[in-house]
RNA sequence: GCCUCUGUAGCUUAGCGGUGGAGCGGUCGGCUGUUAACCGACAGGUCACCAGUUCGAUCCUGGUCAGAGGCG
């Protein structure tokens, strides 16, 4: 088995991830590395911040330097010089940038770069592509629809979803075998944020063999409640047993509560990208470093972060690096920011050991949002995971007359 | 002293006889499976000053002031 589990408090679950590169502590967040490259760091900087993890994509890096030259180079661990767990993204998620989509096929996806040049891609190819980057953990090539289609768009995407799910697993099942790789699958469930469709959903995906199964297409544009109701729905639908990864979500007070709903994995751009642009992470809400209340203030970005950023520099010079552009200022905040994840996995993982993650959760969450920090959070957390258990058996799987 | 050129937002500058745009800078905000050191909103101008021509001048004419260059 790839996955343990130690711990329960609720939903919430502290396990291990067991991957060819070593082991991944769960509940975990990984920096994005799209391009082979966590933005202003190194994979030693990576590893210092505490991570276990980080996902790469495998349509990007197939458009630059591409995929031969990277296993020319000796895969992807090598090219970057990081050793531990690597994700790879399919290239699913590109489906929804303009810049990238050329046509959707029931084939596969028709891309184009920015050179004009057309790249089509196939659940077949995803998953060749993946394992020839040499990821420690693949994912499924899907279909995600925008948020707010119309009901026929999402069942289309969905379906489609379905079939590419089979396909890759079958190609990966094959091919892995062939390679001798020991990569593992984690499928995609779609369903926008239609709590009906995101049950079909959830429930296929579900109930095919992969090693970890992942709620696609959310965190797109909807509304908290409405992402939570799904991530809810999701999590009573997946099996206890393997790891569940909510992909894209990365603000602090979001991740907190969705590993109150029993998620795992999660990965986004939003803390190096917030922190690039100069919004850091603090206990109390998300500061602008640039405002020039900023400019002569000789303290840490908060007192107590053991961050190296914070041990060594001030908001004055944070405020300045990052105003006149100066590359040093994008990495010592992205540190910053990534440290303050890797800090808060740690919490919360102590705190489910302890069974004191309800507690620990309100308390982040009422300092998070003191600040001027927009509240968009209603439920109370505690109420509603002891619910679960109810709502469990009340819950019945729609009977879906599908194909 | 004479000649030429220039004068528009904090800075660098478009522009046209019918009451002015842009970039940078400023303030504020947004970034959530990243081709994004990015994107957005707002603020900020008696178009150097005075007179004239004109229905109407930032624009045309004359003068004043300031700056740059050239000739003495």
């Amino acid at each position: 088995m790839s996955f343990d589990i130690h711990y329960e408090d609720g939903l919430a679950r502290v396990g291990s991830l067991h991957t060819a590169s070593g082991t991944v502590t769960t509940p975990f967040f990984m920096p994005v590395a799209s391009k082979g490259s966590v933005k202003a760091l190194e994979g030693k900087d990576i590893e210092a911040l505490g991570f276990e993890s980080i996902i790469s994509n495998s349509f990007i890096l197939s458009l630059s330097p591409g995929i031969d030259i990277v296993q020319d180079q000796g895969g992807i661990h090598s090219f970057m010089h990081f050793s531990k767990t690597i994700f790879t993204d399919s290239g699913g998620f590109q489906v929804l940038s303009k810049d990238f989509l050329l046509k959707k096929e029931d084939c596969g996806v028709f891309f184009k770069d920015g050179h004009g040049k057309k790249h089509f891609f196939t659940p077949e190819v995803s998953m060749d592509y993946q394992l020839a980057l040499g990821s420690d953990v693949a994912m499924t090539f899907d279909d995600v629809a925008h948020y707010g289609l119309s009901g026929k768009e999402y069942v289309d995407a969905i379906k489609r979803t379905h079939r590419w799910a089979e396909r890759c697993l079958e190609h990966h099942k094959k091919r892995r075998e062939e390679l001798g790789s020991k990569q593992l699958l984690f499928g995609i469930a779609q369903g926008g944020t239609s709590k009906e469709y995101r049950r079909f959903s959830t429930h296929k995906i579900g109930s095919l063999d992969f090693d970890g199964y992942a709620l696609g297409g959310l965190v797109i544009g909807e509304s908290r409640d409405e992402l939570f109701e799904n991530v809810y729905e999701s999590v009573l639908h997946l099996p206890r047993e393997k790891p569940r990864y909510l992909m894209g979500l990365g603000s602090p007070p979001d991740i907190v509560r969705a590993v109150g709903y029993g998620v795992d994995c999660f990965d986004s751009i939003y803390p190096t990208s917030n922190a690039r642009h100069g919004s850091l992470f603090t206990p109390t809400g998300r500061i602008m470093i640039k405002k020039r209340v900023f400019k002569n203030d000789s303290g840490p970005i908060f007192e107590g972060c053991e961050c190296h950023t914070c041990k060594h520099y001030s908001r004055s010079y944070l405020h300045h690096l990052l105003r006149t552009h100066e590359l040093l200022g994008y990495r010592l905040a992205t540190i910053h920011n990534l440290h303050f994840m890797s800090q808060l996995m740690k919490d919360l993982r102590e705190a489910i050991r302890k069974g004191e993650y309800t507690s620990f959760a309100n308390s982040f969450l009422e300092q998070y949002f003191s600040g001027k920090e927009k509240k968009e959070f209603s439920s109370n957390i505690a109420m509603r995971y002891k619910e679960e258990e109810e709502r469990k058996a009340a819950t019945i799987l729609l009977d879906w007359k599908q194909e």
